[in-house]
DNA sequence: ACCTGAACACCGTTCAAGT
DNA sequence: ACCTGAACACCGTTCAAGT
């Protein structure tokens, strides 16, 4: 049975969680799903344009919330962000594949947008929204990556378990400086 | 006369300024400074340990300020974000670099360590100092990324040159956010 | 429509051997 | 001390040709 659009995606999600974007390549996804290299490129473009599907997938797991009032906007935005973390603080490199797909094709990360929508109802200025928002998302996207570098680190040295609660805390630190800083107090911590 | 490890550096620091970091090859580097490939290994022991010296050298452009006093540090901080972006913002992938080199080796990266500095001259509390520098540093590198994967792209279109002056300002609100969320209003705007 | 086989033009790293 | 030559084990992408 002929090869799917699809199943190229699986794999290559399957190979980025267990094994990390290094080990990513087309001609390790050819060896998994038993075909040439040659016949990846029927159904994908290129490797990039793979990877813009798999940072796409990684979010599917984050479900659209329901638009929150005015009111409860701020901390629809802390919980959207816990989520998409969530999301991706599992899959290695995760941060890398997503600023790649963030570049090339921004309008298939729908929970990206999701946060400039949750922005405008809590009253943020249209004139700052976009800023607000890239800068959340960076905050998002860079704490993971840091917090995936020093586990990639501490794999080499001995696991000294406590790496995991470190990123949580600065995560919510900073979310919380940045809708303090734009004026937005979550009701509840 | 036997080429050196600085030599090696400048070679990489000038590949990357000019073609970025998909050209940055250790063959390209060899071709470039006449040597085989082999020779550049008994001067650096890998890539990534080249690439953590590149990016020290991109921040040496960045000269120590002045010890601000309290009331002062606030705005000497968003001095020094500034300055940091425009040694890193001329360069194609710095950021990149710049990410690799802070998980690999952070105390190669002075500039980096002054925020911190200055963050606890403002007076903010030991226990947030650290992650108040993650959260500066994250928008730091994520907005130089942003900004330059958009030119990357625009490349590809006509050069609608009102790329430039979006960066600065979003990357200025940011920095202004941020600052107002840890309750350090910078004096002048 | 979907895939194979094979090629093109590359990589990073290692290491015996040379000077 | 510093470098060459050559190898090892890989890459992404293309494309005629097959079914």
């Amino acid at each position: 049975m002929a090869l799917t659009r699809e199943q190229l995606i699986d794999a290559a999600v399957g190979v980025l969680s267990e094994f990390g974007l290094a080990d990513l390549s087309m001609r390790r996804l050819a060896r998994e799903l038993d075909v040439q290299v040659g016949a990846l490129y029927w159904h994908v473009k290129s490797k990039q344009e793979l990877l813009v599907d798999v940072a796409a997938r990684l979010l599917d797991a984050v479900p659209r919330p329901e638009s929150p009032t005015p009111a409860l906007a701020p901390m629809a935005i802390a919980a959207l962000l816990r989520q998409l973390r969530t999301a991706l603080i599992t899959v290695p490199d995760s941060a890398e594949v997503m600023q790649l797909a963030q570049s090339m094709r921004p309008e298939s990360l729908d929970p990206l947008g999701w946060i400039l929508d949750f922005l405008r109802i809590a009253g943020v200025p249209e004139s700052d929204a976009t800023y607000a928002r890239h800068v959340l998302v960076n905050h998002l996207l860079g704490s993971i990556g840091a917090h995936q570098e020093a586990l990639a680190l501490a794999a080499g040295t001995e696991p000294s378990e406590s790496s995991s609660d470190w990123g949580d805390e600065a995560f919510d630190y900073g979310v919380r400086v940045i809708l303090r800083g734009m004026a937005l107090e979550p009701i509840a911590g």
